[in-house]
DNA sequence: CATGAATGAGGATTCATTCAT
DNA sequence: GATGAATGAATCCTCATTCAT
């Protein structure tokens, strides 16, 4: 089934808008930019977004809705939490590798969500963040509730998660991609996982690991 | 020894500037509210520094001066190494809740360190940071070498932890200080040693926790 | 044929320019002013020019082209070159009085030519100025090998020629017009032909003018 | 007998201006470089000079007296007209070769006199201008008593030969001094007086020089 | 007299947004 | 639907002028 017409820019204006935004910030991104690479007039961007903001904020949303459904994926596996969380990590990191810029457009804003300037952010994009928080910390509980993970906060494991796997990618970005990124992934599961993990479990895995 | 009148201007200068930067970015940010801030004439404030970006450069500069003095403070203690990255874990996030203009302020722009379009940032910002991390890599170094720490790349650790303080600070912001946060603080700190420790001293520090 | 819109609006602009130029000079005219007298916005003039230095370069561009245009037009007339040289004077005259403005650009202009501060002056500006100053100097070349003219640099002619009538219209200037300029145009010819022609042709003239 | 301090300080200031104002135009000069050039704080400019502009003023008038001053004494002379002219002429331009600052101030102020935004130019500069042309007149007159020069407007003749002047000091200046200026100046010369002369006059030089 | 820090009005330039075609 | 010319509000930076020391 073809994608309309209609359809078929939209996505074009938010590849465009991608990698302006993600290049020089919301503020010093131009629309003329965004429109020379989306090979469409300046003035055509508004029959799709009303406001330079919209057109940011729906591609926010429109990425967020992509982390969601990697997260609800693997909610749905039916693995153990353990085994999730390793496949979360992959996906994720797998998510950001091609596709930096939505990483360089995010981490800016999320710091500065508490007072942005940008007041429709709170109703259109946190709601989203919290949700993608909220399935992460579903595994969590679920570990919890298996006696694999232990008994902390689950948000704030989720949060613990996502900040390790931030600064992983922030790291490669700033090595300029020199080192792999799959092998600091492999170290940042481990401790991970290693620190969430309940001592029964450890022995556990330590135990598998002999076999 | 009272500061001279022109340092004290100067630093009301950053600390109106700070403000206003961390409400709404560099772009955003007006001169004039700055000025205004600041009690001073808009001219007044290219007295001390050369350009916008000039302040805002000098800001993060004196800023994560004091991550590094923090740091440094740190490393020069006389304890052991896990007992270092817990002062650490413990005086960062305690500057960071005095502070959390400055997590507005950088976060958003480490994120885009690779492709800024303020090129002096790569001169004049991005080796006082990586300073900062290889303070803390230090300290994991010493772990490692005390057999404490999991012999991984400890800058990858520094990074690690460095991840783990900024999204605990990026959730403490969002939930808009509801929740306290010395105790996520002792979460994350938990997470970080059990996910970094060796076995050995895993045991070790059980075995204390038993006596 | 009708001229473009967008050339009209050009011209519309440089005309405009052209009198705040001439009644205040590079810095002191307003781009606001030029704006309003074009009935354009102030944003307007930067989709015709790329910057206030641009927009007077230009102007002085098309103006000199006018000057090189009415020289090189009385080149190509059939007559012998005493009878080009009245012709030139009386036609850069009438030019210059029906264009005032351009005198009180360029001639400030000219006076600081080698010590500008708009580099690009050199580039843009004094080629095209030498340009009329050699197509003059062509036609002293002419009269000297008729025999009509003494043998001097006619580089050096054609500068004295072109001084000659810049004084005039300078003075005709401070007058406010009250002096008609078509009668002092007429000493300055007969000052300038009799210091320039060899006793030769001078006695010819009287023979011819006592015929 | 010493100048006093606040003379000598006000002649540094002047000379300073000179430099600044010839480089760039009145709009264009900075009074803090012109501070710096004197050896003198910015402020103190105000006790010798009321504004930016009663110093330009100031600065002119000065000027335009060294050149009433070259006139008169000429004109005192005890020689004949084209005698005087010729000294006029020799002691000008010598005086513009140590001194192309002012050329390089005063010929743009003299084009824009008429239009000027600096209404006072027309009380304190105007008028000295023309005592200067009206001292040049008075030779002429003299040489048309004389019958050494035609019958012609002798204020005229004064603006002619500073038109002549001019635009041999401006190509002196755009040729970057590559060229003798005293061989241009005889040219000069030549022209003028052989313009202006009477036929009786003429016939007596070519017998002098034949002689 | 001399200073130079502080002022703030002023202006070139940019760019999101509109709208006639 | 699509265009891109036109708009003008918005803001950084400059610099003549003032005045407390």
């Amino acid at each position: 089934m073809r994608k309309s017409n209609k359809i078929l820019k939209r996505e074009a204006i938010l590849n465009a808008a991608k990698v302006a935004f993600a290049e020089k910030g919301f503020d010093a991104a131009l629309l003329q930019e965004i429109a020379d690479r989306a090979k469409l007039a300046k003035g055509t961007l508004y029959l799709y977004f009303n406001s330079k903001e919209d057109l940011f904020l729906s591609l926010i949303e429109d990425e967020l809705d992509k982390f969601i459904d990697i997260t609800e994926t693997v909610c749905k596996e039916s693995c153990h939490s353990i085994e999730k969380i390793k496949m979360l990590i992959k996906n994720i990191v797998r998510h950001f590798e091609v596709n930096k810029e939505f990483f360089c457009i995010f981490t800016p804003e999320r710091a500065g969500f508490t007072k942005t300037h940008h007041p429709e952010i709170r109703e259109r994009v946190i709601p989203k963040y919290r949700k993608g928080i909220n399935l992460t910390a579903k595994i969590m509980k679920e570990g919890i509730k298996e006696g694999k993970i232990k008994s902390l906060d689950p948000i704030l494991l989720a949060y613990a998660l996502s900040g390790l796997i931030n600064t992983l990618i922030a790291k490669w970005l700033l090595d300029e991609g020199k080192v792999s990124l799959e092998k600091s992934s492999m170290v940042v599961t481990t401790i991970f996982l290693d620190g969430i993990k309940t001592d029964n479990e450890k022995k556990t895995t330590t135990e598998t690991r002999r076999t």
